[in-house]
DNA sequence: TCGGTCACGTA
DNA sequence: CGTACGTGACCGAG
């Protein structure tokens, strides 16, 4: 076994079977962790279909040091949605080959990883980088890793104050119910605050909007829809108007973050906890439990245990020092050198930072309304690399010609464009947006790999990946210890991803006894 | 029971 | 400015 070689293997309660270059060897054990630890030591590349099927039995015990993700690459390469744990057998999960995966034994899994390896090495690798490893291999390097950290992060769970919370939630939505006539009461006392505000509304159900249209026309509103923004202007001026808002978001937290989710996603433990994805849509990680769109509020109550913090860390800037690295715009790039790039980006168009701003994220997004008109003709002129990328990005979802990312994720326009099982949408805007937003997704990805490992053999641990955001927990006395280690990864992932480009990638962090507490 | 719509939280 | 995602309530069709 050589330090990065491909090793498959397979783990039972009794048996570790391995595959590498010399064939298949069976080893019987009653400690199959004990065993794979050994053999980590060697720094084999381990491959298995999928995390979730190989690693979630050992996740309490094993923390393995490199893989090589079947699935996860597969998703990379052909931009599906390959899941082996989930259905094995079903026709629909194979591999880009041409025939459903049948035999599933370590010696077949380690044939398809040399198979994907030589694949991901004949795309083209955007960096100007002869000789290195191509960028697309370390893209499923750190895929594979991020596959394995998702299979963690469900079994870890985000550390929360059960008490805290329920302190947080109680003013609001009302104390936890002892039966179904105690919620319904306290439903209709919330539901009554804003309904006697309003003349004629006693039966109104403020949960279907048709009717809260017709209630806001009895003050003499006549609004097109109820959402909160059109609502927005007229808190000032009509209680009613006001008492509506806050129902809403009082509603909010009943539901989706009230008592119901948490006791059913928070455990005895006291950690929240969800089914993470590693790569869904253009590349980003999803999770469920709410555990990416917890409302700020409520952030104070994701607390560290006694004597332990959060470190937290975040990408500055992120999606446009991305644009400047793709696109190879070298104007871009040394904007990007700067700690706040809309700085010079204002300079270039001599524009105030804030338009700046806005005209950038309008060129990412594809803006179709038009108030950053004059901004967006002059960050052509300022970025024209930059601008041509997005323009053919667009093109390409436009025509559904398949594009990749720059690490070389497959984006499937063509198929996206034939199935008519989509909405009609714009999938000129999508692929605008996926090109940016799926290149920083693998960023991300590979900064987390290294902070993983960089924790190895520690007690800390990633508890949540947010996009841009990481949040380690950690013992106290090791928090600077760890928040050197996510600057110092940061600078070491930008080194490669980056590398020839000048962007630098810039990290704020920050420790803190809550989420909240460290900003 | 199911998909569509509305609404809204996060990045 | 806009994209992405997950969640939940309600509606109407089946």
């Amino acid at each position: 076994m050589q330090p990065g070689e491909l090793v498959a293997v397979g783990i039972t309660d009794d048996q570790v079977s391995i595959a590498d270059a010399g064939g298949t060897t069976a080893h019987r054990t009653d400690d199959p962790v004990e065993l794979l630890r050994r053999f980590d030591e060697a720094g084999p590349r381990w491959v298995w279909w999928s995390a979730r099927e190989t690693v979630a039995p050992w996740a309490n015990a094993w923390r393995p040091r490199a893989c090589w993700d079947l699935a996860a690459v597969a998703r990379l390469l052909d931009g599906g949605h390959h899941d082996f744990a989930a259905a094995p057998n079903a026709t629909d999960d194979m591999l880009d080959f041409g025939a459903p995966v049948v035999d599933r034994g370590p010696a077949r899994a380690r044939e398809i990883a040399l198979e994907q390896l030589e694949n991901l090495r004949a795309l083209p690798d955007p960096r100007a980088q002869p000789g290195a490893v191509p960028l697309a291999v370390l893209t499923a390097y750190a895929e594979s890793a991020a596959a394995v950290l998702a299979v963690e992060l469900e079994h870890t769970g985000l550390p929360v104050d059960t008490t805290a919370m329920a302190a947080i939630l109680r003013p609001v939505i009302g104390e936890r119910p002892v039966d179904d006539a105690h919620a319904a009461a306290t439903r209709r006392h919330r539901d009554d605050a804003v309904r006697r505000l309003f003349p004629h509304s006693d039966d109104v159900d403020l949960r279907n909007p048709a009717q809260v249209r017709e209630m806001l026309a009895r003050i003499g509103l006549d609004l097109p829809d109820t959402r909160s923004w059109r609502l927005q202007p007229h808190v000032d001026t009509s209680p009613a108007v006001r008492a509506l808002v806050a129902w809403r978001k009082a509603e909010r937290l009943a539901t989706t973050y009230g008592w119901n989710w948490l006791d059913r996603d928070v455990g005895a433990d006291g950690r929240l906890r969800g089914i993470w994805h590693a790569a869904e849509g253009a590349g980003r990680m999803t999770a469920s439990a709410g555990l990416h769109n917890l409302p700020a509020e409520l952030r104070p109550a994701v607390r560290a245990d006694p004597g332990w913090v959060l470190v937290r860390a975040d990408l500055g800037q992120v999606e446009p020092r991305v644009l400047a690295t793709v696109s190879g715009d070298e104007a871009l790039a040394d904007a990007a050198r700067q700690d706040d790039m809309y700085a010079p980006v204002a300079a270039a168009l001599r524009c105030d930072r804030p338009t700046a701003k806005v005209a950038v994220l309008a060129a990412m997004y594809g803006q179709t309304s038009g108030t950053a008109g004059n901004a967006l003709r002059d960050m052509d002129r300022a970025y024209p690399t930059a601008m041509a990328y997005l323009r053919a990005a667009e093109e390409a979802g436009r025509t559904g010609r398949d594009l990749r990312t720059y690490g070389g994720r497959l984006l499937p326009l063509h198929r996206a464009l034939e199935d008519s099982r989509y909405p009609p949408m714009s999938w000129g805007r999508f692929a605008r947006n996926a090109v940016v937003q799926g290149a920083a997704a693998e960023l991300f990805k590979a900064w987390a790999a290294t902070v993983r490992a960089g924790l190895a053999g520690t007690e800390g641990e990633i508890v949540l990946c947010l996009h841009d955001e990481l949040l380690v927990h950690a013992p106290a006395e090791t928090a600077d210890a760890v928040a050197d280690l996510m600057r110092t990864a940061l600078a070491q992932t930008a080194h490669w991803w980056a590398s020839g480009s000048g962007v630098r990638f810039v990290a704020d962090i920050a420790i803190g006894a809550s989420w909240a507490d460290a900003h």
